[in-house]
DNA sequence: ATAATAATTGCAATTTTGTTGCAAAAATTT
DNA sequence: AAATTTTTGCAACAAAATTGCAATTATTAT
């Protein structure tokens, strides 16, 4: 399957824009997640704010990107693996913030556990935040 | 060991006001997690809002309650087990949101798992969350 | 290729969320 | 009960996010 932007965006049937290609290229190129202020400054003013918030719910809803939930609860996203179809996410792997630079990490190969749930609750999605100190500052 | 608000306020060296009684009393009262908004609403004008994030943040100081990080990045918090002290949470389990009834558990008597992160990560702290539907709405 | 249609963008205005300084009020200490 | 300390409410501000709408851009049909 081919990974280039304009290729993801035909594949989920959006319109080829240039802040839609920009954007998801943002996130090919970079490793780690992105909050919306990153793309801000990334991008200059080549968009309007608006439209990043846009293209960025547009990601998700198409399953392009996912969100994930941060000790500060500030908004980051990241890049969904291929699996992922518009309703219906798979990003069944863990997530790792360094506290020391700040950057975000999608373990894709560390699995989320297996919780077992209290009578009568029905898991539809867990999500796993570690944070401490990644690799590059250790 | 007592629970009234009183006995908490007390215990924590915290002076004795409206606001900071009332706003204990709620999330003694309330079984899941609550929003800053959801205080808000719930103490209609009593107190300002200013007040309010004050208060909550001086409670997540002492240790009373703890923020959750939520997938949709709403901050909520939830009253702490006895254990947690100044400074020193030790709110090691896990998050239940309900898909439906959108209420916050706290499941004290899951643990957070163990999970074996890639070589040079350090864990500091682990967050999990999951959502589905709680067995009130099932 | 071009016109018609549909979707997206940018702007302005607005709303929501959170923060800060400071005087007034309330709680605690003496 | 007075002195001191802490907390509160107000006002102003700042940041983050949303909405309606006209203008622009992309897609579809001719």
């Amino acid at each position: 399957m081919s990974t280039t932007s304009l290729d993801v965006l035909k594949r989920n049937q959006l319109s080829i824009t240039d802040s839609r290609k920009k954007i998801l290229e943002l996130f090919q190129v970079n490793t780690g997640a992105l909050a919306h202020g990153d793309i801000e400054k990334k991008t200059g003013d080549l968009f309007d704010r608006v439209t990043i918030y846009r293209t960025l719910q547009t990601f998700v809803d198409k399953g392009i990107i996912h969100t994930i939930p941060t000790a500060d609860n500030s908004v980051l996203y990241a890049l969904c693996k291929d699996e992922c179809t518009q309703g219906h996410h798979h990003d069944n792997h863990i997530h790792f913030i360094c506290d020391n630079c700040n950057v975000t990490f999608c373990l894709d190969h560390v699995a989320s556990p297996h919780i077992t749930l209290p009578k009568g609750f029905k898991e539809k999605r867990i999500d796993v935040v570690v944070s401490g100190i990644c690799t590059n500052c250790n």
